[in-house]
DNA sequence: ACGGTCACATTTCGGCCATC
DNA sequence: GATGGCCGAAATGTGACCGT
């Protein structure tokens, strides 16, 4: 018989909010629920997910082989629908849970973003929350078309200055780190430009590159766009 | 240049065993 | 029961190599 802790039911309940992780993604969020900022070993990870299994309250699945194991809380555990692998989303949730396992590892809390208020709103890919501060996190595996970031900017700034966040955080791919921050040295005010930071931390693949570093890069002091290595 | 083969790298998974 | 370390099996993508 599996015994089922509070630590499990919070690692589900995080499950439920992401709605998906790689095996990876577990290895911090399970290690940040030991109340550590390391992960825990790969073996230990599935060890864990096999548990879950046995007690029903988690589901996984490898799309293909080779790519990592996809795991999800059930139905019966969190009362949401599984998730779909094969959406054209799926890759992007995917990347969004590795993230925010590793915000978690810092000590962060996670939820997602508010829905959106109004037609012109726009809705980040969740909010990380430590010490009364929330930063608001987005996840860009492709580039949006470069008019769409107008919108979303000036969204950004505005909450930025009246909804008292503190930062907004980008977690972006080689090719969408330069497009997110040219769009943003044109749509963000330079008072408020240093508070969006941007960082290239995944791979074409969506594979995460980055470092728990990335994570509290402070504001730049002076506005403007980092040199882009080539 | 092209297509096939093969060894190697990568990643998940589960068994075993000692320890908590 | 749960945790954690170690190890080998399984499976497929990758790149080197080779003959034509």
């Amino acid at each position: 018989m599996v015994q089922v802790t509070e630590r499990d039911l919070a690692m589900v309940d995080w499950l439920g909010i992401v709605r998906l992780a790689e095996v990876d993604a577990i290895r911090w969020a399970l290690g940040a629920m030991l109340g550590s900022a390391e992960p825990i070993s790969t073996r230990k990870a599935q060890h864990w997910v096999m548990r879950m299994v046995e007690a029903g309250l988690v589901d996984r699945a490898r799309p293909t082989f080779q790519s990592a194991s996809i795991v999800w809380a059930t139905h019966d555990a969190v009362g949401r629908q599984p998730p779909n692998l094969f959406r054209q989303t799926t890759r992007h949730e995917v990347a969004v849970a590795s993230v925010s396992s590793r915000y978690l590892a810092l000590g962060f809390a996670w939820q997602r973003d508010r829905r959106p208020v109004g037609m012109f709103d726009h809705q980040a890919d969740g909010v990380a929350t430590r010490d009364g501060q929330a930063e608001l996190v987005e996840v860009e595996l492709t580039a949006k078309s470069a008019p769409r970031y107008k919108q979303i900017h000036e969204n950004h700034a505005r909450r930025l200055t009246q909804e008292g966040m503190s930062k907004v955080v980008y977690f972006c791919t080689a090719d969408a780190y330069r497009v997110v921050s040219r769009e943003a040295d044109r749509f963000i005010f330079r008072t408020e430009r240093p508070r969006l930071v941007s960082t290239i931390a995944f791979d074409k693949r969506g594979h995460w590159i980055g470092s728990q570093s990335d994570l509290v890069t402070p504001v730049q002091s002076t506005p403007g766009v980092p040199e882009i290595a080539r």
